[in-house]
RNA sequence: GGCCCCAUCGUCUAGUCAGGUCUAGGACAUCAGGUUUUCAUCCUGAGAACAGGGGUUCGAAUCCCCUUGGGGUCACCA
């Protein structure tokens, strides 16, 4: 029955996402393309990008844009789409409607699928009776016995109609899923589903199955929750006499309370992470590590890394609960892993830097605060001390715990007076001469570096306090050491 | 509810296909130390799991069955 279903795994492989423009870019369409598009890469085949936009009631224009912006930051670019080009245009399922119909006759032909006639209240009447008789719900057959002739002058006359799948009341639908074996599905329990709405429009089993075809599709690589509508996708193949393609289902990404990931729940929008200043190459990391494992254990790895080691076989099959925590962790990692160069590059195109700060403040600025960022958004927060006055520390901020403010007040004075009689401002030069102040002081260092770090950059968690001072400067350091000395004065 | 899928630390997972090397490994998180002028980085350590019950076997996290739990799906949405 499927023995065609081995000779996809021989061909060079041709996998595709095809998102809908519904909405906000989904995090799981970044998570099924990154599995398609690494496996298509791997066996030197193409990563296709088609656009499933046949539900005229929820299309939004602008999410097209957004699903291809998206996917580019991530750097999940494709070989075939709608705007790339391709031998297989178009790609948006709404310029393919000639080919689902030649598709569809075809299969009325065969005596695979029929009109339907019924309407919606008959279906809606029809599925409470079998909810109180507690019938498996579906549709009863009503016009699969209609007349062909009766049936094309009813077409003709323009009566509202659907096209109907004819799927066979008795026997068993099997194919093998690639992680999960072999999956089996009795005929009985297979509603007859629409392939072609009123409208005109596929569904889209009927047009998944038909552009897979045309493709050349050989793995058809998507979400979990697509495993139980495939068989009617193998009956459709069959019908067609089209050999199957491999199929694997990758788990859902799930809530905290293990429903299938919900933006009620969680944050979903890749649009989100991109804002909140995740690196694509974490974000990928990430996902990658949500049902693979590499087997040396280094999970953190760049896309070339993944590419090497990875095997959509190897996926598993449990339920991943998408929790941010570890994403957090691997951001920061990738932070450090990058050039300054780079990551300077990266702030500025993305918005985090402030606007009046120049590449080559950020330059300067940034190896001090690489290992305090865990994600990009945080930047101007931890610098602003750097682009900005800060506002005045508060009194008690410059005076710690077992001090006192006369303490407090010899030593900001004495680091002022060290500090401005400096001929060159550097950590070579500051070093000694704040030994040298600690000394003649004998005061315990905390007393000395937390009102002087309070001093120049208003905050307790800054970055190392002589590294802040050489890149503040003289005049900016004693300056603000003398607001302090007034504050703790007046 | 029917059908289908799934089940290892709080979380992501390795180990399951080819049963012994598993007193179950790693990572994140947590906690405790260390480094340190703060925060962070970094280093060391600790606690933390095979859902339950039956089989098969000399031996089961691994194979089989049942139970339980969770999820998906049952649209003229994808």
């Amino acid at each position: 029955m499927n023995t065609h279903q081995s000779e996809a795994q021989c061909r060079t492989p041709r996998v595709r996402i095809a998102p809908s423009p519904t909405g906000d870019p989904h995090v799981g369409t970044a998570y099924v393309a990154l599995f398609n598009r690494t496996h298509a890469r791997q066996g030197e085949g193409e990563f296709i990008l088609r656009i499933d936009d046949t539900d005229r009631s929820r299309y939004q224009e602008s999410s097209e844009g957004q699903i291809f912006s998206a996917l580019n930051w991530l750097g999940l670019d494709w070989d075939e789409g709608p705007e790339g080009g391709g031998p297989h245009q178009p790609y948006r399922q709404s310029e393919r409607l000639d080919h689902y119909r030649e598709c569809v006759s075809q299969l009325i032909d065969s005596g695979n699928a029929y009109p339907c006639f019924c309407t919606e209240e008959r279906i809606s009447e029809l599925r409470e009776k079998q909810k109180a008789a507690k019938e498996r719900l579906g549709y009863d057959g009503a016009c699969r016995n209609i007349d062909k002739a009766e049936a094309q002058s009813r077409i003709e006359a323009g009566e509202t109609h659907v096209i109907r799948l004819k799927v066979p009341d008795s026997g068993e639908t099997t194919f093998t899923d690639a992680l999960r074996g072999e999956v089996k599905v009795a005929n009985s329990e297979i509603d007859d589903q629409i392939l072609i709405k009123s409208d005109g429009f596929p569904t889209y089993h009927l047009a998944n199955v038909a552009d897979d075809i045309a493709f050349g599709i050989t793995d058809v690589i998507r979400a979990e929750e697509w495993l139980i509508s495939t068989p009617k996708h193998v009956l459709i193949y069959e019908a067609l006499n089209q050999p199957l393609p491999r199929f694997l289902h990758v788990s859902l990404l799930r809530n905290a309370d293990k429903s299938k990931i919900s933006k009620r729940k969680n944050p979903v929008s890749l649009d989100w992470f991109r804002q909140e200043g995740f690196l694509p190459e974490a974000l990928l990391n990430f996902l990658a590590l949500m049902g693979w494992a590499p087997d040396d254990d280094e999970e953190v790895f760049d896309m070339d890394t993944f590419q090497e080691k990875f095997r959509v076989e190897k996926l598993s099959t449990g339920a991943p609960i998408f929790d941010l925590t570890k994403l957090d962790w691997l951001n920061g990692m990738h932070i450090r892993r990058l050039e300054i160069e780079d990551l300077t590059e990266r702030l500025i195109s993305e918005g985090f830097a402030p606007p009046e700060a120049s590449r080559e403040q950020i330059t300067t600025i940034l190896p001090l605060v690489t290992e305090r960022l865990t994600r990009l958004n945080e930047f101007s927060d931890k610098t602003e001390w750097f682009f900005a006055e800060p506002n005045p520390p508060a009194i008690e901020d410059l005076i710690p715990k077992k001090s006192d403010k006369t303490t407090s007040l010899q030593a900001l004075t004495a680091a002022k007076d060290a500090l401005s009689s400096l001929d060159d401002f550097t950590p070579e030069k500051i070093i000694p001469a704040l030994d040298e102040v600690l000394e003649t002081g004998s005061w315990k260092k905390p007393f000395l570096f937390m009102p002087l770090r309070f001093a120049v950059t208003s905050r307790r968690d800054s970055p190392d306090l002589v590294d802040v001072l050489a890149i503040l400067g003289r005049e900016t350091v004693c300056a603000r050491i003398r607001k302090s000395i007034e504050l703790l004065d007046s």
